[in-house]
DNA sequence: CAGTCGGTTCCATTATGTGGAACTGACTCT
DNA sequence: AGAGTCAGTTCCACATAATGGAACCGACTG
């Protein structure tokens, strides 16, 4: 019954595939023609087109002139207000900004959703070294520090559940290719309080970062704090560990005096 | 052929229809139930129950405990990517920051879509008090600065057509409530080259407009200051006019070298 | 002026969405 | 406790709307 979940990815009816369309608009970072659309869909022409001509006709993409797809004003709406009613994002916005004023690195906030991490909120570094992450981005679990925290909080049968999900993909030399390996990541995280990304997602890239979890709101989450490897060892991850399970345990309490009382 | 805009609101098959449910859900300030929806909607129960349930399910809304629907964590990842890659609001903030700097006012973008103004950014006035609007918000353009001044720089024909769909609501006392009314404001606002607001939205509320066009991009929008009666006087907005004028054609010509040549 | 390519339109087929009605379970009133 | 109401969910015959292969158009290209 329930587990016509099967074919979790893709598009759900007619909503999922135009979805899928809107989605390969919106993630470019380019406005994209027709055929490049339709290369990166699965979709047949004339299907295609006509989900195209109704996103438009719905202002979630416009059309500008020389035939290009971007995204559209209507976006920004949903957009908008999504982002700023994000209660959760409201409660944890100080802790990120005083855990970047004690680290001067890239502070992150995210939620666990099916197998990935969704990137909630972000407090940039000063210094300019460009970072793939982007709010709203999903990045998998398996690889990334808030994966890995979240994962190491969850009960053992929905942990079970969500492991079997997992298919792995090599993103660097790094990367944990098996749920075996993962699992022992994951004990060694929950006994610390907090889990590394070694370079796992991205060369040059460390994190440490720790799981915010409240039962109440079924919220599995977490905090950390990302660098450049060239400028952040793993030293300096074991010494910010500590601010960053503070930041992580103070947002906790927060969301439950905050969001509880008042349901 | 074209003219099958006729029902430009509400669903265009089965994607406007969903969306027209997310709007309600998204538009609401506090999470909805199920009857509320049901409400606010025109749908049968089984079709909306269906539709929230596709929602649901592409992680459009999120449905906590106690059975409300919520905007989703989807939403996020393209209300954040549509809006940072919007390359006018890009081009026009410095602008608003500046205008916003002389005035000490809030500073609103929009943009014109069919017979409504759609808030593209704003600056807030740092003394606390609330207005209505919001990013990603449409008010109707008869009765806005912003509205007004983008109306009085269409060529007269898209303005016709702009004028004949319009339906007047009366917000306030001094709110247009005919074509021939709001015409002659059109006609003074567009030898001024500016246009007010005389408190025609929202009681206690003023404003001064000036238009942004480009005919190039086909954008039609507009810059205004806006504040509240007991510190706005008219005589201050004709002050701010140039201001504001200046402001609004500096981003036309901004987005004319900007956005231009690069394509 | 053939040939290719990007974009658009057509239309018979069929999958999908539709929506009235019936069902469930929680809560209230007497 | 039992009748009544209400929110939410499920069902299913029906009709609409999506599907996608194929043909069409117009602009470049060689």
């Amino acid at each position: 019954m329930h587990s016509s979940l099967g074919t979790e990815n893709s598009g759900t009816g007619t909503l999922g595939k135009a979805l899928s369309v809107l989605e390969i608009v919106v993630s470019s970072d380019r406005p994209l023609r027709f055929i490049e659309i339709l290369a990166l869909s699965d979709q047949p022409r004339g299907t295609l087109h006509r989900h195209l001509a109704h996103l438009v006709e719905e202002g979630l993409l416009i059309q500008g002139r020389d035939l290009c797809y971007e995204p559209g004003l209507r976006l920004l709406k949903f957009a908008y207000r999504s982002w700023s009613k994000n209660q959760f994002r409201a409660v944890a916005a100080p802790h990120l900004s005083k855990l970047h004023e004690e680290t001067g690195e890239t502070v992150h906030l995210g939620v666990l959703r099916g197998t990935e991490i969704i990137y909630v909120d972000k407090v940039e570094s000063r210094q300019t070294v460009r970072m793939g992450s982007q709010i709203g981005n999903a990045s998998p679990v398996y690889c990334t520090g808030l994966g890995k925290a979240a994962l190491s909080v969850l009960p053992q049968d929905r942990l079970a559940e969500t492991l079997g999900k997992l298919t792995f993909h090599r993103f660097t030399a790094n990367t944990h290719l098996s749920v075996a390996a993962l699992k022992r990541d994951l004990d060694e995280a929950r006994l610390r309080g907090y889990a590394f990304d070694r370079e796992e997602h991205e060369t040059e890239i460390r994190c440490v970062a720790a799981a915010i979890h409240d039962t109440r709101f079924d919220l599995v989450g977490g905090i950390s704090v990302t660098g450049p490897a060239y400028r952040v060892t793993m030293e300096q991850l074991e010494i910010w560990a500590h601010a960053v399970r503070r930041a992580a345990m103070a947002i906790s309490e927060d969301v439950e005096v905050r969001l509880g009382p008042g349901r």
